[in-house]
DNA sequence: TTGTAGGCGTTATCAG
DNA sequence: CTGATAACGCCTACAA
């Protein structure tokens, strides 16, 4: 910088304030420095200016797996509000695990950067973590999960209303007996779609029989076990209501595979319109999410905090939006259909077809 | 970490020394830093480190759209590897713009990044860039798509191999009117995968009228348009290979959207063996392209580098795999049948269904 | 308005 | 072997 600005015939403070606007020049002096800095191509060594400011232009961004394909339009979200704002993004994926989580966690702050969002894995407890951010004075915004006990900035999406919906529209269509497959329960958002779930239920004064919900990896693996297990009990389920789509797609293939069809025998909810919901056969009823606008949101709220960091922790939640494909279907469609379900009539082979399939 | 070591009852260079390794230091005292160091959660920082040694632990990771489901897998094989080694990623999408990718570049240096990883956009000329880096004593890696005139380190799949072997596949399969959608020709692998079609083609002393070769975006809406021109042309075409399972997607939607059926009136292969492959209706045929690996070979490329930097350029070019599924049968299929699709009732009935709801 | 000096946290050098 | 000291490049008071 000083041989550079040397070769301007200017002082080396002059530049750093033509640079940071920190203190007013004369405009042809300024125009000057400023068309030098442009022929050299210089650029200020982020290092040494975080180093001095104690703060760089760096947002570590922790996430449990890039190759979730829920996570990368959230990535680019963030990306692009950061980018624009002069940020810039470290990604570190933790595969929800606790421990890789904080070791990231510990390891960003010695880069100072100006913020963290953060997608917490399952089993997260940041609080002790964000205690020391703050004091180092970077923000940290909390992305799609929460761990327990946090109380600064989150933003999240209607996970319960979701799953509520989605419940709800099963129930319109005329299904009577909902099973459901979540995810595992530690993660708030398994908690909440169950929620969800339940609460539609409810409200429809439909009581679900505790064999009717199953707990499992938010995966297809996941999905094709839990769906195997749920098609063998009796009274069968006529709609399954999926966690995620990962699991709703297991869902598919264990139908497929019981020689069952969907919708027509079950149908299928599943969350997060993947890419894929509308590619699969029958096409995937799921709930949307917003992930790329999650990332815009969480990075924006990070910018203010930036701004000014003494406002109390905001919360926001996005909406979710039903999308209705191929996998669902009035439950009766199979057979002819009668003015009330009559609910003796559809289970009569099934007892047999229990037993052959637990080999 | 003066403060530190002060409390630690030894010296702040004493301190370094036991970090870095960089002399013997006596055990017992060795041992009280260690633990002093672990007690106190002490971790250096990477910028001061990085501003002294002129290098940090980065590695700049510029990739044209983390959205583009081909780049998570190789995204997140390159911070495998690159974090195993001490290093981090610093993520940056151009969307193939290649002023933004040369921003994202010039900004990059002043972090004095360990090295770099790019997938270059597809105009990108990165020689003068690359120059510079190499003067600032940092690495780079090109990975998956080659800039013209670049003579550094590479890491690609075999593209024209790949395409071969699948229009290879169609051609044992009986067909004769084979067609290809290929990306923008800017780009090396477009250009390579196309050059594969052709070879195999000239192989079987087959020649391809010019219309049967298509060029568009590598993306669905793109495969769509070509492919209902494509399926105008007289004689039609009975194969179609598509440079991406993009493109294929939208020849499969174009296909069924003409009235036609996949695979007995056209077949379809597409390239990259995207996870959604293995969904669609029927199962799609592709080049698999080991997306993580291709990641994992270019940090680990990366890697070489750095421990020893005079080696000259080293070319890496990973194995496709035919992935052959539902979209591909032998042409004759077509002709006994005629509006009768075989055991596709459930089907036929289903797709009725579906375009009704479209509506 | 412009130039100068001190220090951010490390590492590397060099006397003790 | 240990401990003091000078950079690394920049920003920011403060003096000119």
């Amino acid at each position: 910088m000083r041989h550079f600005a040397e070769r301007a015939g200017v002082s080396l403070g002059t530049v750093s304030n033509v640079l940071n606007g920190t203190a007013v020049v004369r405009e042809p002096l300024r125009k000057r420095v400023l068309k030098a800095v442009e022929f050299a191509g210089y650029q200020p060594s982020q290092l040494a200016r975080g180093l001095r400011k104690v703060k760089t232009n760096l947002i570590g961004m922790i996430i449990p797996d890039i190759t979730n394909p829920f996570f990368p339009a959230l990535v680019r979200g963030a990306e692009d509000v950061a980018f624009a704002n002069g940020y810039r993004l470290v990604l570190c994926n933790t595969d929800n695990d606790h421990a890789k989580e904080l070791s990231h966690l510990n390891e960003l702050r010695t880069f100072l950067p100006a913020g963290l969002l953060v997608i917490p894995s399952d089993a997260s407890d940041l609080t002790e973590q964000a205690e020391s951010y703050r004091k180092a004075g970077a923000a940290v915004v909390c992305v799609d999960r929460l761990p327990r006990a946090w109380v600064g900035d989150t933003v999240t999406v209607a996970n319960e209303q979701g799953s509520f919906e989605a419940t709800r529209y099963l129930i319109e269509l005329g299904h009577r007996h909902l099973a459901t497959i979540t995810g595992a329960l530690q993660s708030t958002n398994a908690q909440q779609r169950l929620a969800g779930f339940k609460r539609a239920t409810r409200a429809a004064k439909i009581i679900i029989r505790p064999e009717y919900i199953q707990q499992t990896t938010f995966d297809r693996e996941g999905g094709r076990i839990k769906t195997r297990l749920l098609l063998s009990l009796v009274p069968r389920p006529t709609a399954i209501v999926a966690a995620n789509d990962m699991i709703a797609l297991g869902a598919l293939e264990a139908v497929r595979q019981a020689g069952l069809r969907c919708p027509q025998d079950v149908s299928i909810f599943g969350f997060d319109n993947l890419d894929f919901a509308e590619m699969t056969n029958p096409s995937l009823s799921s709930v949307h999410q917003p992930g790329y606008q999650l990332g815009v949101v969480a990075a924006e709220m990070l910018m203010d905090r930036f701004a000014g960091s003494l406002v109390p922790p905001k919360h926001e939640t996005l909406k979710t939006e039903l999308r209705v494909r191929g996998s669902v279907c009035p439950p009766e469609l199979a057979a002819p259909r009668r003015r009330r379900p009559a609910k003796a009539l559809t289970r009569a082979s099934s007892s047999s077809r229990k037993s052959s399939a637990r080999k």
